[in-house]
DNA sequence: ATTTCAATTTAGAATAAGTATAAATCTATT
DNA sequence: AATAGATTTATACTTATTCTAAATTGAAAT
């Protein structure tokens, strides 16, 4: 199925997510529809969502909180949070495949791939803390 | 604070993760609970292991499912998810300290550590699709 | 232009996982 | 035995998400 079918409302929740300079969850979506004036059903907004993400035109990453988060670049990469703000910033520096060779060596498992989420602390919450 | 009190529930709870071949989530726990005779609140069990995790006797998993899976392993490891069977094993091969530097270096965090889950699909699974 | 039919949206109910609360119970100490 | 603190219980609540059935939309066929 390599047709797409952007209805208005799936174009306006990928506008959202394209023009996010963070990773909004679901609710983040809905509530920058509504600045823009629109007022979709809140499950068109997750219909959409994973149409998109099925489409493989956003992605939707599960960082370890309650929510999902969706994120408009589909390259492969990786993500790293601040566990004091919370923020959450792309990791572009690939994952060696020596390690992921390793670990398919010791699990015999054939690995297609991993999902990575680095912690620590952001350039901004470590300044601050030095004070 | 050190001090640990084990009650009958905690206990129990502990028994069961530790036994546990697998990876089991509060649900899965509840019901072996159960099975041994036991009959909890669903309320206790969750106290339970969010006490036991607390003390570090064992260790919250999220592996991008809805709930969260518990582990007995309190080491420092990773996971491996069989995309087929949702087997879940465990990955003891370290993540290379160098790709942790050159994440910190392009992203400009303090790195504390990471949270790893590898897909693929395990041994057993190959072969049945082998046919 | 009208009919038709599938796809989509809507509003709201339902579900799943987990947390909060208040009363009851247990446990250790005086 | 009396008190206090921690824990458990039952149940209500919250949050994130999915499901459902009816209404709407839009493209294709008449």
């Amino acid at each position: 199925m390599k047709t797409i079918n952007l209805t208005t409302q799936r174009q306006a929740v990928y506008d959202i997510v394209r023009d996010a300079a963070d990773h909004p969850t679901a609710a983040d979506v809905m509530n920058r529809l509504v600045e823009r004036g629109h007022s979709f059903a809140y499950g068109t907004v997750y219909n959409s969502l994973r149409y998109l993400t099925d489409k493989d035109m956003i992605r939707e990453l599960k960082l370890g909180e309650t929510a999902s988060r969706y994120d408009a670049r589909t390259d492969d990469h990786q993500h790293i949070v601040c566990e004091v703000c919370g923020k959450v910033d792309e990791v572009t520096t690939a994952i060696p495949e020596e390690w992921l060779a390793r670990v398919a060596e010791e699990t015999g498992y054939e690995v297609e791939g991993a999902h990575i989420v680095v912690e620590g602390v952001c350039a901004e919450c470590r300044s601050k803390r030095k004070k």
